[in-house]
DNA sequence: AATGAATGAGCCTTCATTCAT
DNA sequence: GATGAATGAAGGCTCATTCAT
């Protein structure tokens, strides 16, 4: 069995690693290209080769960045055997990713100046869209059985996420030790748990 | 008595409230001066008489933004009789603002492209720093008193306010009824006294 | 008999005088308004009351300091007894009266940014017109009785002013003791004469 | 033998000649970018490209002539014979040079708006430098024999070069027939060395 | 005569993008 | 796939000038 993979050349991912920085040390549109181009190694001709333009790089980046985190993120939910571990697994699966990931994860969590990307580009919205339904439907599950409380999306994902990506967010911020995140995982588990849980749970 | 108020003069006034708008339509660096000077009815000249430059009225209006905010959070703490009071206050006091402030909320709060201005503008980190100062205290007397847990400030911050955060976000990204945010106020109040109360509360 | 001048209010000096510190710090084109502005204490407006416009203020600058500079030059023809005199004391008359004001002649006589205010402003051609004719006429006598060398009017300025106005030109870049020029007279007098000289001198 | 010269690129030549034309019409100043591409041809990007900004041509282009006079300069000094042959000869390498470049003259020359450069630029400084030391090396011996006058560096260069970059000065703003410069030589050549020769010349 | 806030035309410069090699 | 010189549209900003007080 070999598995079909198109190789991502080392070109194109050192453009990708270089591009982040970059957008993390500024912002996208403070990025220029130039900078891009010393940090990577590439040519001019070379980013436009692989990503069409600025923005194609930026939302390229996004995308994949996205991806990771939610197939991630599903993975954890998916493989739950009850609600609180759906719930708590949730929770320790973002802390996890994002300890792994941090840049990207600053580049994706943080900025709204990536909101545009979010409306324009479908693949987004495909990504977004089955997060949402994934997420749904395994709620719905366990709210009908009474393990979990029946509240509205929007405050499912407050109640449940707040306080996990406030604390990640204030982590990014303001770095401190490197296991700063995963150390603050049960806190926040249960917090998320006792947040949600329903009265039969 | 007469109160003796340096007045921001209108031309100034109308400057920053049409960069807002233009701020959230699109984005600080794709917004153009002149469309700033379209809206705001204000020559030029004048823009830069006031602010120097387009990121010194970014940076000024986010400033002003934000010390009204956390003069309305500090407030609502400073005024509280107990630590179920404080706790909950500062929840709603966060909706009210955010509710009676939508558009400098989505402004100071989405924008990450203003974590620059953060790390740049003394005046916004010490405003932080007040808040910070003050809240701590705050936090300290009842949770010797045992009315509130002990916890480091950052999962204070998260569990306190992260799920009001979140919900606030996600009410701005995709708004419904103006009451919205009024409406979430008891189940976050609630969730967030929950997440903090000590045993002896 | 009561002299009738109109005296110069002294607002418009300061303004004159700062100009002049401006100009040669910079260029008058690279000097701004506003620095003389801040320089004489003047207001904007003032400025503009006397003088119109910046390029008014540069000519009127030099129209009023090349006017004395010619004035001293050509009373010293005038009065001069012998032709030995006359080339001589223009030497000496012209080294004293930049010895004296040497920023003023700094100004007039370096700036080829004001070649433009030579070629335009008719009041300036009535000063080169007059300086002409007078040192004209006065050579034309001694010519003739061939006290002076016959020359063209180009070779006469050349031999006779050349060298006095090279060194000027060398103090006033690289200014060392105050009676530089003064002493440099005899000098340059006697080369003067000895390059202009007829053979009946 | 084939010589390996770093040949300047027929854009950067093309933009040198127009600026020097706009220049010399106008001012630098007055000069505006547009009508230096208008006249080379060349994209405002490329002008940039090579000189970084509108002053840095301006420099650029001083120091380029400068080194040229200079070099032709300096190259009649170190060929010439005798006493005279040198200072004679200077004079007429001068002339001549100011003949086969009068716009190139006109701009080094006439423009004290480049004082401004001279103070600047290190790559003057270092011109001007290069062209004292040999001539004064040069003169020293010669002095130390009686054939030239024993002088300060100052009066040397008002008495040998002041009539004739005076005349040069007269002649470039009002040019009569071609051959003016060179027909004078004979006549600045011998009041030159008239005016420095020694009493054993 | 004096003031200085307000104006806005104009210009220098940037930087994403192209394309011939 | 790779290169980087050349392009030029676009926009931030300056600064001389005006004018109501």
């Amino acid at each position: 069995m070999s598995a079909v993979v198109t190789e991502t050349p080392p070109r194109r991912q050192a453009i990708l690693d270089a591009a982040l920085e970059c957008f993390l040390a500024n912002t996208v549109s403070a990025t220029k290209i130039d900078a891009i181009r010393d940090r990577s190694g590439a040519s001019v001709g070379s980013i436009y080769h692989f990503f069409g333009s600025k923005d194609g790089l930026a939302t390229q980046l996004y995308v994949e960045v996205l991806a990771d985190h939610h197939a991630n993120y599903l993975d954890a939910l998916r493989t739950s055997r009850s609600a609180k571990a759906g719930v708590t697994g949730a929770v320790y699966a973002h802390l996890r990713w994002v300890a792994a990931n941090r840049d990207r994860a600053r580049y994706v969590f943080n900025w709204r100046e990536l909101e545009v990307i979010d409306r324009r580009e479908p693949a987004v919205a495909a990504l977004n869209e089955e997060l949402y339904r994934v997420a749904s439907e395994w709620l719905a599950r366990h709210v009908r059985a009474g393990r979990i409380r029946s509240l509205s999306p929007r405050m499912f994902q407050a109640l449940w996420m707040g306080a996990t990506l406030e604390y990640t967010r204030l982590s990014m911020a303001h770095p401190t030790s490197a296991d700063d995140l995963v150390d603050a995982g049960d806190a926040l588990a249960d917090a998320a748990w006792q947040a949600v849980r329903g009265r039969r749970a």
